[in-house]
DNA sequence: TATAATCGTTAGGTCCCCTAAGCAATGACC
DNA sequence: GGTCATTGCTTAGGGGACCTAACGATTATA
């Protein structure tokens, strides 16, 4: 990918895929649903199969303190449980629950009807378009929280921030 | 576009596009560019021509009391100016700054470079893919939010949300 | 046994988003 | 021309998701 392509497509990412959060966020906020955008691939890949902690916030990209927040708030919500250890007393499994999985496919189904109303005019062309785009970035990006999560010994090894100055 | 495709591509969207934005806003953070990723579509689009608060607010698809405190925020940072009011002394029109689009640039190298980096596995066609469903994205939401201006009187008018029931 | 590594939580902070409630300016109508 | 609604924006208050730093608790290692 030549510089000029790697340029546009990253203003195109920056530009465009806050734009589409905000907007599915606003209908499922709408439809009393809130808060579930950024638990929802979580939700998703636990109704695949119960995983431990640390996992869980490798492949979705995020520290460990920010998983665990997140965990207790859907246990509040009552959409998974923490589960008693088995050999090694310091991990957590963490598994779905029944209204779990129904909150997950309430979601599914809003996010389906306000995304199929807004993708209506586009022809046939574009839809698969779309689709096989989105298809490249979940290559992309979910090997790469993979091997990110791999390499790297954990949040506590990222390196000193500059913080921001005016 | 089936049901059943309206649904994949709803999840798809839901599952991918978090992880995206986190992981360009860690390259971000990392990177000293904080609180950037949100504010960088507003730039980009300030960068083209002044605009009015309102305006801004239903292009990019968020409620004018946040609106105006990303300005303020955007403005505390040296980004941009609030002009002085012309005829209507309601209005406020707020343009970029010369440090603004420094900014701006700055983030977009800094995005270029991550994405670069993540997409370089992908082949010729896998990149002709990604931007083309990118396309596909700009159009549909960038039209949707500029109708939707169009056609709500305010965000005063949304209809009463059903607060979470736990 | 002492020390290191691993798993998870709590504490404190930032950013971005929202609704509700106001103020100021303009337009409309009797 | 004086009310009254509308429009443009701000302030107040709150919530969710993300972070780093610092700390338990448990297991592995030297």
């Amino acid at each position: 990918m030549t510089r000029e392509q790697a340029r546009e497509t990253a203003r195109d990412i920056l530009e465009i895929i806050p734009l589409v959060m905000r907007t599915v966020a606003a209908e499922l906020r709408a439809a009393g649903e809130l808060s579930a955008p950024a638990h929802f691939g979580l939700l998703s890949m636990l109704a695949e199969r119960p995983r431990i902690l640390t996992e869980l916030a490798s492949l979705q990209g995020v520290s460990l303190p920010t998983m665990s927040s997140s965990i207790s708030t859907m246990v509040e919500r009552g959409w998974v449980r923490r589960t008693a250890p088995g050999e090694d007393r310091r991990v957590v499994m963490i598994e779905v629950t029944t209204p779990g999985r129904a909150a997950l496919d309430r979601v599914a189904r809003c996010a389906e009807t306000h995304l199929a109303e807004v993708l209506a005019p586009l022809d046939v062309t574009a839809r698969r378009r779309l689709q096989r785009g989105l298809g490249e970035l979940h290559k992309v990006f979910s090997v790469r929280q993979q091997t990110a999560a791999g390499s790297r010994k954990s949040y506590r090894t990222s390196g000193k921030r500059r913080p921001y100055l005016p």
